[in-house]
RNA sequence: GGUGAGGUGGGUGAGUGGCUUAAACCACCAGUUUGCUAAACUGACGAACGGGAAACUGUUCCGGGGGUUCGAAUCCCCCCCUCACCGCCA
């Protein structure tokens, strides 16, 4: 959620920035404001009849003290009438904030002026590619025929237990995956990231915080009873740790990592393309948070989006990395960075990685302020990226490392799966 | 699930109707002293929002919501959460 006070000290700005995501930033600013000015003036009138009504009670007070019980009496009366009004206006007051949130939370956060201007994933920027395609025999195999041959992911058995979606690895497919995981965290660990086992099942107020709430409520499981919803990702956990929270400033930047199973029901995306590993309802995934100061997140955001390439290439992946346009980032995002890794036998770029720096859309939201060197309380910013998310890695390493005697092992793999091959 | 206790500022924790502009201590911050660090001393120090060029000033906030009262952290009602013990159980 954008912040109230920016938005009017720099209205310009927060123009063209939203502008950059195609939409009328100039009337959306304008609505803004107009409301803003309607509340403020109500606000100052029920706060001076507040403060007419507080002196009252504090001269009754007075007089009773001093014995002078009829005088007293006669100023309840006023005070009595200064409360009725106060009723009104203090409703008022109310269905202004509440006008105000309404707004604001329909105002995706403002992109960074880099951000290239653009509606639809074709209007993303490319920034680099590494590594290549593979050559691989014209019978290459999808991952998911891969999988049946080796025996190493069921989706049917999945089927069977819970519904699709939900694939049951098996044998070297579940070590490939335990040992993804633990190269990923590790990885983590020494690049400075604190790891973190975090819940899997979160309360309302979490998922307000980070934002899933309320307008993507349905793409989470939610665990009616209780009123708990399972994490779509380990960002919410995780940066709900710092949900109204004062930081000092010695404190930051804070860099945590976890590995979590991902729970979505991905509503309404069916058909071809959510094959085999493409799109699951459930999934493991390591993701990295950080909590800065505003001054340093963007050169921290390419600190984050060199790392996850840095990953990548450990596994040999031929990837590309995108800059999103302004149409095609997320509602909370002000950059992203998108890394695509190159699907031998679909032929095809799979996302697997999103890095974001969400300035202070989402710390506004959580209250996780730091106090600066002023002493004075200011928001932190905070970013998050994928490092990684397993599925389409899984689906990328099986295609384009497949011979005709079976997977190889990505090489630094070795040591956590302890077989070289899948055969 | 049962019973009991409790939710106060960054933390610990006092506070049973107006003197609370929330004590005290700790932490953080600034300064003094000091080879450095530490310690000691001094000072400042809750948050959000509004008004003001600024100095400054107003309002709200003691888990959430309602109520009593001229006046509520304090009294009453409902809800939520935490802790302890018991029961059940990995």
């Amino acid at each position: 959620m954008l912040q109230i006070a920016n938005i009017r000290k720099n209205a310009t700005e927060v123009a063209e920035r939203l502008s950059i995501r195609g939409l009328d930033g100039k009337t959306l600013v304008a609505n803004v404001l107009e409301l803003d000015e309607k509340n403020r003036a109500k606000r100052t009138e029920m706060e001076s009849l507040q403060s007419k009504g507080n002196q009252l009670t504090g001269q009754i007070g007075e007089l009773y003290k001093s014995g002078q019980k009829e005088a007293g009496d006669a100023l309840k009366l006023a005070s009595a009438e200064i409360k009725e009004q106060l009723k009104t206006l203090e409703a008022d007051v109310e269905l202004g904030d509440q006008a105000m949130l309404q707004l604001l939370l329909t105002i995706p956060n403002t992109p960074s002026t880099e951000v290239p201007l653009g509606k639809t994933p074709d209007d993303n920027l490319e920034v680099s590619q590494w590594g290549s395609k593979p050559d691989l025999s014209s019978q290459s195999l999808p991952h998911w025929e891969l999988a049946a041959k080796y025996d190493i992911i069921d989706f049917e058995l999945g089927v069977k237990l819970t519904g699709a979606g939900f694939p049951v690895y098996k044998g070297k497919g579940a070590i490939f995956q335990r040992a993804l995981i633990q190269f990923f965290l590790n990885e983590a660990g020494k690049a400075g990231y604190t790891e973190i086992q975090p819940p899997l099942l979160v309360n309302a107020d979490s998922g307000y915080g980070t934002g899933q709430l309320p307008d993507k409520e349905g793409q989470m499981y939610h665990s009616t009873v209780d009123d708990l919803y399972l994490i779509p990702t380990a960002e919410v956990p995780i940066t709900n740790l710092y949900r109204d929270v004062i930081l000092n400033e010695g404190q930051l930047p804070i860099k945590n990592a976890g590995y979590t199973p991902c729970f979505r029901r991905e509503a309404g995306s069916y058909g071809a393309h959510v094959r085999g590993l493409n799109r699951l309802h459930q999934f493991d995934k390591i993701e990295i948070v950080q909590i800065v100061k505003p001054e340093n997140s963007y050169g921290v955001l390419e600190e984050m989006q060199t790392y996850v390439q840095g990953l990548l290439q450990k596994l040999g992946l031929h990837y590309r990395v995108l800059l999103l346009c302004g149409g095609d980032m997320g509602f909370t995002s002000a950059k992203t960075y998108d890394m695509e890794v190159w699907s031998a036998a679909q032929e095809k770029w799979l996302e697997c990685s999103s890095v974001s720096n969400f300035e202070t859309f989402q710390t506004n939201r959580l209250k996780c302020r730091f106090r600066n060197t002023e002493g004075k309380t200011e928001l932190a910013h905070s970013l998050n990226g994928s490092a990684l998310a397993l599925p389409r890695i899984v689906a990328a390493l099986l295609e384009n490392n497949q011979t005709p005697d079976g997977i190889k092992v990505p090489e630094v793999l070795v040591p956590y799966t302890g077989f070289d091959m899948i055969n």
